[in-house]
DNA sequence: GTCTCACATGAATATATTTTCATATATGCT
DNA sequence: AGCATATATGAAAATATATTCATGTGAGAC
């Protein structure tokens, strides 16, 4: 029960169903998620906070970032809500447009491009 | 987007989870509600609201009573994820057996016996 | 019409949530 | 070690939500 109201309210608040939507298209850090939706870097890292102590997003790090992630349990359980309350048989895509574009337009920048933890690249 | 903020918003509070829960049961008007919840009568009704605003129930009144009730498009989005939220193929039932017990007791009591609307009543 | 019952609602208060701002931590690079 | 980047977090301020209390409304009984 208390994780049902605590799963309900997390999805609750716009800039959580938001950040919900955009990785159940694609994880992503932080960073890519504070660019999406143009808001503080602090802010959106708190709305995540609510959304991993509701158990509907991981995270795990990799280098310097640290990416975030829909669980399978959420997303066998919510994303097939969403598609319904969205009306039928559209995807979350449909609800959150402008932000989908705005990812395109962020993993086309590639934010996490050249600095890979990985120190075994050749220089040339 | 709006309408699912509302709709999940109107769930992330325990006192209408319960209620949604007891309305996905059986449709109760709001004495019932009152009784099986143990709260005041002003208190339920607000919160009837609420959900009445996300579309989450419907009322319909029945003589001195205002019976509420689960629509269809609700009962179909949200049981079936709140029986998979609340473990594996179970009922609403298992997420509120107080409440579920203290209904079987207020329907017992049968609150809305005596005084149908139903002037055509024999005296004998 | 008057009384009672069932319910709704406005306004004030109490409580919780969200946002901001400043600062802390961890990683990688040099 | 020192610096920059990516992210987290505590605390105060801003905002929203919930609860209570008093009162309003509408239906039925008489």
């Amino acid at each position: 029960m208390k994780e049902i109201i605590k799963a309900f309210k997390a999805l609750s608040d716009p800039t959580r169903l938001r950040i919900f939507l955009l990785l159940l298209e694609k994880d992503l850090c932080v960073c890519e998620l504070t660019y999406v939706l143009d808001m503080s870097q602090s802010r959106v890292s708190h709305q995540l906070r609510l959304l991993r102590d509701a158990d509907l997003v991981e995270d795990k790090r990799d280098g310097r970032w640290i990416i975030y992630t829909i669980p399978r349990a959420a997303r066998r359980g919510l994303g097939p809500l969403l598609r319904r309350l969205s009306g039928p048989d559209l995807a979350e895509t449909k609800l959150i447009p402008r932000d989908i574009g705005r990812l395109d337009l962020c993993l086309r920048q590639n934010l996490r491009k050249v600095r890979r933890a990985d120190p075994h690249q050749p220089s040339a």
